[in-house]
DNA sequence: AAAAAAATTTAGACCAACCTAAAAATTGAT
DNA sequence: ATCAATTTTTAGGTTGGTCTAAATTTTTTT
C-alpha cells in the first residue's frame, strides 16, 4: 500500500514538530501545520494509525513508529536533495525553492532519488544548511549555536538557518549573509538587543535580535 | 481556478489522441486510455468542459479548446524535458524514464520548466525522438516515415518510436538500433514480412514487421 | 424502417480529504 | 475537588474522482 501525497507531509510534519527526542506531537499544532482544522487531523491520525505509521491513543497525541519515521525522513531527503538541484544546477535562489522541492519530494522513485543524489555528488547539506539523510535513512543534526549565543568577541562561520521564509532569506541576501560566512560579534546594542556584526572581515551592520535569533553559527 | 493531476492527464490524452487534424476522440477511447470506465469520463468531460478545455456536446465525442489545448501542450513538454534531463543527466535508459516523467511532467512551476529547459540547452526531441513543444506552446511534429513505407535498397536514419512499451525499447537496445543510427533495408522476407535490415553499415539481421510498424525513419 | 448492437450518459454509491457544529475528555484554576 | 477553559473527538456533510448498473442515444445490420 502506497502513502499518498498528503499522508507524507502529515508524517513529516510530525517528524519536524516531535523535534529530536522524539515527543509527543498534539492535535491543534498538526492542524495549524497542514492549515487545516483539528478534526480533520483527527481523521487523518486514525488512518496513519491504521496503516502502523505512528502511535497514536486518543487524547494522548501523537509519534511516528519506526516505519512511519523511516517514510518521514525519506520524504525528508528527497526535498533537501531536489532543493539542491535546484539552486546547484538550475541556479535558483535559495529563497525560491522550498515551494516547488515540496512538490518533488513526493515523486515516488528511489531508483530517481539515488541517481539525483550520486549526480548532485552526495551533498550532505541543502542549500539552507539542514542536514540531508543518507539512503539508508540516518540523519544526524549538527548541534549548531544560535546567533543569540555567541558572546561578543567570538568568531562564528554561518551555517544554517531556522526560518526558511523566502523574506527572511532574501533579507540576508541583501545583509550579504550567505551559508559559511565568517560572522564576528563585536557589540550587543542595549536599546534593541540588536548585535552589531563583522562579516567577513568587511563592513559591519547591525543585526536584529529577531535575526540573530533565527541564524545557526558554529566556533571556528 | 488550477488544473488538477487529472485534469491535466486528460487533457494530454485527448491531445494523443485527436491526432495532428484535432479530431473528435470518442468517451470510450478515452476511458481505454486512462484506465477508468466510459462513465467516469463522462463526468470528467463534463467538468473539462465547464472549465472551458474542451469542446463538448453529449454523444458526439470531444475536442481541445484553445486553451486545453494550451495546457495538454504544456504538460507535454514538461514530460518530454523531464525525460530528457533524466537520460542525459541522470543517466537512465531511454526504457525506464516515462513513469517517472508521468509524475514530473505535474510539477507546477513556469519558472521550473524554463530553467530546466536552458540547463538541458533548449533540446528539441526528447529521447524517444519526440518534439519538445517550445515555451509559446509551438509544436511542430516532424514528418517521419514509417520503416514499412521504406523501399528495399534505401538507407534511412532511425528518428523515433511509436511504441513507448519499455519491453519494445529494451528490444531495440538488444538489437543495437538506436535513436540516429542508419539503417538500411536489404530485402523483405516472404515468410513473415520481416525485413533484413543492415545496421550502421555493420550486422544485418531481421525485424519483425511489429517492429518495423513502430520504428519512424528519415530518407538521407 | 425496424430491430439489434454498441456507445454513451445518468443514477446512485464509495473513498480520501476536507469542513462545521456539537459532544466528550483533559487540563488548569480556584 | 469542582468548575471553567481548552483540546480533542465524533457526527454528519461536501467535493473530486472513481465505480456498477440501468437508461438512453447512436450506429449498424437486416
Ligand atoms: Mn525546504
Ligand atoms: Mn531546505
Ligand atoms: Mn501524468
Ligand atoms: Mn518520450
Amino acid at each position: 500500500m502506497q502513502n499518498s501525497f498528503t499522508e507524507e507531509n502529515y508524517l513529516k510534519i510530525i517528524h519536524a514538530l516531535s523535534g529530536r527526542d522524539g515527543l509527543e506531537v498534539s492535535t491543534n499544532a498538526l492542524a495549524e501545520s497542514t492549515s487545516t482544522r483539528a478534526a480533520s487531523v483527527t481523521d487523518m491520525l486514525r488512518k496513519l494509525a491504521e496503516k502502523g505509521l505512528i502511535h497514536y491513543k486518543k487524547y494522548q497525541g501523537v509519534r511516528l513508529t519506526e516505519s512511519g519515521e523511516k517514510v518521514a525522513i525519506n520524504v525528508i531527503r528527497k526535498h533537501r536533495l531536489w532543493e539542491v538541484f535546484l539552486v546547484e544546477k538550475l541556479g535558483f535562489g535559495w529563497d525560491e525553492v522550498h515551494d516547488i522541492a515540496e512538490e518533488l519530494e513526493h515523486i515516488p522513485s528511489d531508483h530517481l532519488v539515488e541517481r539525483l543524489d550520486s549526480f548532485l555528488g552526495h551533498p550532505r547539506f541543502d542549500p539552507h544548511g539542514d542536514p540531508i539523510p543518507d539512503a539508508k535513512g540516518n540523519l544526524t543534526e549538527p548541534d549548531y549555536l544560535i546567533l543569540t549565543d555567541v558572546e561578543i568577541g567570538e568568531k562564528v562561520r554561518m551555517m544554517g538557518v531556522l526560518d526558511h521564509a523566502p523574506s527572511f532569506l532574501q533579507h540576508l541576501d541583501r545583509a550579504g549573509i550567505t551559508l559559511g560566512c565568517i560572522l564576528e560579534i563585536k557589540e550587543i546594542n542595549e536599546y534593541d538587543k540588536s548585535a552589531s556584526v563583522q562579516i567577513e572581515d568587511k563592513q559591519t551592520l547591525f543585526i536584529s535580535l529577531e535575526v540573530s535569533k533565527n541564524l545557526l553559527v558554529q566556533r571556528r
